[in-house]
DNA sequence: AAAGATGTTATAGTATATGTGTAACATTGA
DNA sequence: TCAATGTTACACATATACTATAACATCTTT
């Protein structure tokens, strides 16, 4: 799993660590049971504070996608199936709300919708 | 326009601000041509700062939700379709990856839309 | 002309969030 | 025993968010 940080970004690091984690996992790079590197070979290796990836990785155990224990952190995709839908709608209305200002049509929410979820999986 | 803050969120009160605005454009309870409060009303109305109504203003100008001018600040919707798409393409990603992690489908993300977008126009 | 409201800018203060650094602890595995 | 693990506790620096007050030029209204 190779991190990339940009420092420039305005984007908190422990926040880009988590999306491409998540990233990872959505993609198949990452598969449940595997597992991540500790807290401080991953701050080594990517050139960040252990502090950083801790508050990431106990980010991402509240969020359902994996668990930390002194055996190591591994991933497990919590499965609260109605916790995901109440997440992504969360997610989604205000991201919808803008596209809808501008025109956005139905359809092309869709599409693009299958856009992004083709990548996946 | 009924603006209601939650001074106990987590959220920036300028970010509540604008998705309020937002929602209020794609719900229609907003409409083109139409005028806000003057910074100073607002920040009055709403019981905030006028630097914090301000810098809201400003952040909905930036991403072409309204015009702001001496005579009045006015909901002029930018047209840049594929601005839109650009922007909504970068607002799914993270959501619809963390769904799919947890075998949201396709359909039930398209059920989703539609929902969502039924309260719009 | 005078007065008031507008957006804008500047300065300053406080509080919180983010990131780093160092250290220590108990627990686990080699 | 030794090393690595997650976890916790300080301390420090910087950035962001919010407030407060003041001033400015421009415009509208009186």
């Amino acid at each position: 799993m190779i991190i990339q940080i940009d420092f420039n970004s305005s984007e908190a690091i422990y926040m880009q660590l988590r999306n491409q984690i998540i990233m990872g996992i959505a993609t198949s790079a990452l598969q449940e049971g595997d597992t991540l590197p500790s807290v401080r070979q991953m701050a080594e290796s990517i050139g960040i504070n252990m502090h950083t990836v801790n508050k990431a990785y106990a980010l991402l155990q509240d969020e359902g996608f994996l668990m930390i224990g002194r055996r190591g952190t591994v991933i497990v995709v919590d499965d609260d199936h109605d916790r995901a839908l109440r997440t992504l709608k969360e997610d989604l209305t205000i991201a919808l709300a803008k596209a809808s200002c501008r025109s956005v049509t139905r359809d092309e929410v869709h599409a693009l919708i299958d856009e992004i979820l083709g990548d996946y999986n």
